[in-house]
DNA sequence: ACTGGCACTCGCAAGTAAGGAGTGCTAAAT
DNA sequence: ATTTAGCACTCCTTACTTGCGAGTGCCAGT
């Protein structure tokens, strides 16, 4: 794969050929190139260029004699050289932001927003996955007598989580020795990871160091399932495509959809080492992910980095509107980061 | 469409029809049928009882010179048939009840197993939705001072539900004067529903009324919310069935999934009617849903009737396997519904 | 360096023919 | 009266041709 500079017209003809074939899913012809865009060009010289790319590595014949399409290199060469010139028309931009600042100001709201958004705008599948706070630290615990054995337990951590579960002790608690307990942990506890509270010991009333254990138990709890929340949304858009008409194509791709676990898996380590605000896009499995190998991914990290951070993203043919997905999915990003920004600096 | 009775033969001869189809996705013939099952029939005879099934709506032959295929009548009939006398094995059943037993205690830990068990067992699309509170009332409040203006508020329900939020008040309120609000209101609300609770007037400290509202807000929320939760396994599934493969059949019927206000009005109105523990099936849209014009829908409500009910159900094309389906679903409800009632008279 | 022209390739659509599965009907057999 | 064997008929399916056209590569001319 020799990676030799392209002449100006040469680039030109790339771009067209690969916008066209997006929009028509067609192979495209030297002909209808010629007639088409106004370029001064005869069909003849348009081949003989067409023949140098396809040389190049940049486009691929299905067939003898049939137009050009192109390859999974020609597709990484468009959305680079298209990455830094697309932006989102203002007027989407403002009808994006006016939408997230009118809906109610809560998490799920937004993730189903986003992936509603993305959807919509890029025509292809689109994932979220929630914010995961990345040190989970305790802030305050509150301990309520409801009736009989059953205590109330709310925790609340700095980033402004909030997790409720009833316990069930052993034997009946007054509400007094409950606050005691509260008070005295509150004191002991704030700041503290889950890791650093398993580890403590605590004194005056055995009762203390249960709570403190399921303290513990409980942060870990959330850190697990606040990382494991994933929205997804246009599920139908990508099955009307022709190239996934034909073979079982859809069903590899949208097997990943059904396992939490390796979409998970794939947001976080495909964006791991990569900034927030970055965007990557993977451009037909990238060899590693089989069942991608017909698809293509645009996904970015938002958030603020080294409090809490979250992946999405769009999967698509790899002939998709990249020129509409990427600055969606760039500004959604954007959006998140900056709302959850504020939900963490605001609480 | 007269509905005659059938012969004990022709009936026989319309179930393994029906089975045989199920099976193989193709038209059966005549002579099929009389080698593969040892029925001491000749096909000549067997075309007779076809043509009288025929004539009777039952059977359908796709052209002229083709084997049978069932019509919506005749999945009816089978499925009405075979209704009682369908119970999952008991191994399967101890394996269901086991994978329930011993997963978290957590309302989304059930929705989510019973979706993925539901689509497992019947190969189809699962849809599951959570338990709506008939009738939410109010039992505790909790009102903690966090950090200047904002206060955490904790609301217990009588069902057990709890939800949380952090308000933002005008003006910093000491931890005192929370608790003496939350405290009378306490005495006041409990067993209160929302409707009720926004009607009344309260008086010594203005801040009780706001409070009241607040809450009165919330628990209209909550039920809102506890209805619409939707979840869903299996999508994956239907895509490699024929029917599926051909025309855009898939996408009109998974289109349903993505809008989870129609999803969720339809498994609400058709079980509406229908008792708990009642189970029913949908045959090709019954005429009244456009987009389920290829499929079947079996579906079942849950819950404790007056307390707490939700549905559940599994779509398919419309030649799934009732057999493994009915039985399926018919017991995760019913599992359903212990676990619901159990979670209500022990909290 | 570009363009017009030309021979060539090969997929695609339409048309044709053979094959076969399945049917309905009638007449014979049980 | 019911069942069965036989037969003519229908019409889908498959395979095989054929012609067309889009597109190509290359060469020679501008």
């Amino acid at each position: 794969m020799n990676m030799p500079t392209l002449t100006e017209r040469q680039k030109t003809l790339l771009m067209l050929i690969i916008r066209d074939y997006i929009d028509t899913a067609q192979p495209i012809g030297s002909k209808r190139l010629a007639e088409h865009y106004n370029i001064n060009l005869s069909s003849a010289t348009i081949r003989n260029e067409m023949a140098a790319l396809t040389e190049m590595g940049y486009l691929r014949q299905p067939h003898t004699s049939a137009g050009r399409v192109p390859t999974e290199e020609g597709y990484r060469y468009f959305v680079s050289e298209m990455m830094h010139s697309a932006e989102l028309p203002e007027t989407v931009q403002h009808t994006i932001s006016h939408q997230f600042y009118q809906s109610r100001p809560e998490l799920d709201q937004w993730m189903t927003l986003a992936a509603s958004i993305l959807a919509n705008q890029s025509q292809g599948v689109s994932v979220v996955a929630a914010p995961h706070v990345e040190s989970t630290k305790f802030k305050h615990v509150e301990l309520i007598s409801t009736q009989g054995r059953q205590v109330l337990m709310v925790l609340v951590m700095l980033g402004g989580e909030v997790s409720q579960q009833i316990l069930t002790l052993a034997e009946p608690v007054a509400q007094e020795r409950l606050s005691g307990t509260a008070a005295r942990l509150n004191g002991l506890l704030v700041g503290q990871t889950a890791q650093a509270i398993s580890t403590l010991t605590v004194r005056p009333d055995p009762l203390d160091q249960d709570i403190l254990l399921l303290i513990a138990q409980d942060m870990r709890r959330m850190a697990e399932k606040a990382s494991g929340e994933i929205y997804t949304d246009g599920l139908t858009n990508i099955l009307g495509e022709p190239e996934f008409s034909e073979v079982d194509g859809p069903r590899r791709a949208l097997k990943i959809f059904e396992e939490p676990a390796t979409l998970q898996d794939l947001l976080t380590k495909t964006t791991s080492n990569s900034n927030v605000g970055a965007l990557q896009v993977l451009i037909g499995g990238e060899g590693e992910y089989d069942d991608l190998r017909q698809c293509s991914l645009v996904i970015a990290r938002y958030g603020v980095p080294g409090m809490a951070t979250g992946a999405l993203g769009v999967l698509g043919p790899m002939r998709m509107a990249y020129s509409r997905t990427i600055p969606t999915v760039r500004f959604v990003a954007g959006l998140l980061s900056d709302l959850v920004n504020d939900n963490i600096s605001g609480e």
